[in-house]
DNA sequence: CGAAACGTTGACCGTTTTCAATTACAGTGG
DNA sequence: CCACTGTAATTGAAAACGGTCAACGTTTCG
């Protein structure tokens, strides 16, 4: 349920699009400067960065290679967050006034980016129901439902524990605690990078 | 920021639009249940449900007029969450088959519909910032200061404290505690239904 | 008028956060 | 090839914070 590079280039004329990499610690954007591009990640990993009034820094989210950025801003004046590349990304620069002008003229191009968007909120409410969710130990266990695939339910990790521990709102102390605890409980067994949900 | 009725009704053809009243506990949509419409609230509250594989119930959102449901349920097959009327609403049912055959015919009404769901995902965006604060008087003082307008800021609240705990996540007592404890801070001022944030 | 929901505050308890320390591992450069 | 360095992974203990329960005044609405 996500959409794909090919979609993209399918989906996206050649004339408005480019590969470009990104070396680590570089910007694709900053906070407050003009949209003029949305982004597909390729590879590598990016985060999102907003700035508060009062000087705090927050991560709204780390995106990972297939996830598209700043799709949303599309019809804003100015970027609402920075983009901090993690670690080394290769990502497809979509310019924004061409993609505009072509969606204005083509249904299917709009429709599919209303596709995209619609997902993204599918997405984000998930995430908003993950957090309504107030012990670790529970917490974690919806959000491995959420990411195991097959019978019995398994999920290969192709990230961090510390990084799914900021995605889901939780220190990564506690998401430490909350697996040992859960394997404790017989809930899931860990086996390297595999994750089985039992029971 | 917000698509109003007018929009809607100059964006949505009457064919396939239509004002119905839901009483008080009534469902506008059940979980599970296939797609047929998405709608825009035009007056009461409605509550977004979401059950969880434990057997759980959390709270997605809660709306409130002016706001549009399910939109993006468009392009799932069936809803994600129960849409329960907590107070009698007003409703504007679009119809989900005619309104995509007519995005898929209208760049204007798909690319209307894809500035809706943008601006979905950034106040989705916004909710999940607020989220990732920690503290519970820093958490309600990014709240505030998101809804304050005018200098100085100032936020007429037209809904309960109740309402914005369960939005931010936090319980309505732990509400009341950071508000007095804002006050005596000398942070804010209260005066009846109006907040002024100082400082 | 009466019931239900909101608003408010106190006390206590459980959980997460924070601080701290230690192990494991992957990449880097000599 | 191996120290060296930085980060992830892991666990412990103490402190801080929000959740829960309880009680009560107030407002709202049928």
């Amino acid at each position: 349920m996500q959409f794909t590079l090919e979609d993209w280039k399918q989906a996206i004329p050649a004339s408005c699009r480019m590969i470009t990499d990104y070396p680590s610690s570089t910007f694709l954007f900053r906070q407050q400067e003009p949209v003029v591009a949305i982004y597909l990640l390729i590879s590598g990993q990016v985060r999102l960065l907003r700035h508060l009034e009062d000087g705090s820094v927050v991560t709204l989210h780390i995106s990972r290679h297939g996830e598209t950025l700043a799709e949303a801003a599309l019809f804003a004046s100015h970027y609402h967050c920075d983009a901090r590349v993690d670690s080394a990304a290769r990502v497809m620069v979509i310019d924004k006034a061409p993609l505009l002008d072509r969606m204005s003229r083509s249904p299917e191009l709009s429709l599919y980016l209303t596709q995209v968007l619609a997902h993204q909120v599918r997405h984000l409410r998930s995430m908003l129901t993950l957090r309504n969710i107030r012990t670790a130990d529970a917490r974690l266990c919806a959000w491995l439902r959420l990411h195991a695939r097959g019978a019995p339910p398994v999920i290969d990790m192709d990230q961090t524990w510390k990084t799914v521990a900021e995605e889901i709102g939780l220190t990564h102390e506690v998401i430490y605690r909350a697996l040992a605890s859960l394997q404790k409980q017989g809930r899931i067994k860990r086996d390297g990078s595999r994750v089985t949900l039992l029971g």
